[in-house]
DNA sequence: CGGCTAGTTGAAGACTGTCAAAGCCTGTGG
DNA sequence: CCACAGGCTTTGACAGTCTTCAACTAGCCG
């Protein structure tokens, strides 16, 4: 296996690996920090797991400790988009902060640990808290706008390029390895994130490999040329699409 | 004309209509509610005009008093995504609100005016602003991720049938009517706000037409049949994209 | 081993994009 | 007042990307 995010939790107790000085990763730190003095419970979670389902009473805000989730919105004649995939660091339950009760699935996709933080009471007692959820929530709306354009403006093999460019930067972010990827999703859910039948995201994984720029096997991923595949979503190429 | 979102301001001073049991006009009415003790500054926009761009420092929010705004992300290869239209009680900026600098642009689609917020001096000033502003920027996400939905998952008519549904319902929470719509931006817009080409969306709007279910004069468009475009987006008709 | 899920690959088809031309409307200027 | 330029919209024909449908393989587990 090239990486883990998830499994041996209790082998690495604490996983406070370098944080580099990615907005997202302070944000996480001081989260944690502020954290400490707090009882917050701890919550061990299986794929396949839900953390919680749109219209369920919302009672707490979930930080993901370990493990790899996706939250995904169902409309009522059953259609389904997943908003996200949420790793270490990341918060799930943002979207329905003034709701009564949540909006969106939220759902393991391997073995992880979720924190359970109380909203109302951290907001009352610690003042920083509700500074940081607004930065945090702030953030994932850039982070959604972000895809948005990539969604709406990229070719099918440019948005996995894109995907996995993401990806690899995040998992650096926690200290792993930029160009191992494992991938917890499937294609389908992969390609349903990206607006692509799981079909094309293989194809165009087939193909990325067999241009050499990256290595796939199975749901491990290595990324070969990195600043070719950089040129293929930042650089002037691609079909334009808008 | 049908309707009109923006201009005469002067002949109707104050635009207060009544605003229905919508969350969003709630949350409007508060925020301007509590906006008539401090001495907001207001300012004149005329179409075309910028409020503000990525990159500039930020200063403030603005909150829409009339007229018709787009927000867009620009990405360092020029490709531009339209985030969303914004009309009476939208703020912008608020996706900057964590950094000092907007990271998208803000553009005046006719003429309108926005009255321009100072948030630090809110936030410490006012305890309810900031947890309004955190409900505002949680309804913000729950939005992004309904369209990224219907982006995701409907096809191009389908798409162009919610967006007029949408905006009937914004209107009508804002007291215009819900079926006579004016719409304030270019069909190229429109279709890169849907991720779609100009072409597509007339196509879209020429069909739904020529099967008697709204009306098209230019930017005039009438909704006819309203619960046969609602079928068209929330029944099961449609292909089946994903 | 059989059944199941996940992934790969191929061929055909469909929706949407591309390119092109023409109509429409507005505002400007003669 | 009319002419004209420029931007926006509409429509058509064609092409292309992505989807659809289908078959096949691989890995996992009872």
């Amino acid at each position: 296996m090239l990486h883990d995010t998830a499994i041996d939790l209790d082998q690495r107790p604490d996983m406070n690996f370098h944080f580099p000085q990615q907005e997202r990763a302070s944000e996480t730190r001081s989260l944690e920090t502020l954290l400490q003095e707090w009882p917050v419970q701890r919550r061990r979670i299986h794929a396949k797991q839900y953390v919680f389902r749109a219209g369920q009473p919302r009672q707490s805000l979930f930080l993901v400790h370990a493990g790899f989730f996706k939250t995904c919105m169902i409309s009522e004649d059953g259609r389904e988009k997943i908003t996200g995939f949420r790793m270490r660091g990341d918060l799930l339950g943002l979207d329905a902060l003034d709701m009564d009760s949540y909006t969106c699935d939220a759902i393991a996709l391997d073995t992880g640990e979720i924190w359970e933080l109380p909203y109302a009471q951290l907001c009352n007692n610690l003042p920083e808290f509700q500074q940081r959820i607004t930065s945090i929530l702030a953030g994932e709306i850039r982070r959604d706008w972000g895809w948005m354009l990539t969604v709406g403006t990229l070719s099918a093999e440019q948005r996995v390029v894109a995907f996995l460019l993401d990806l690899g930067q995040r998992l650096e972010a926690l200290g792993f390895s930029a160009r191992r990827l494992m991938l917890r999703m499937t294609r389908a859910e992969l390609g349903n994130f990206l607006s692509l039948k799981l079909e094309t995201v293989t194809r165009a994984l087939s193909h990325l490999q067999s241009q050499g720029m990256i290595e796939v096997a199975g749901r491990e991923i290595r990324l070969d040329d990195l600043t070719g595949l950089r040129s293929m979503v930042y650089g002037s190429a691609g079909r334009s699409c808008h």
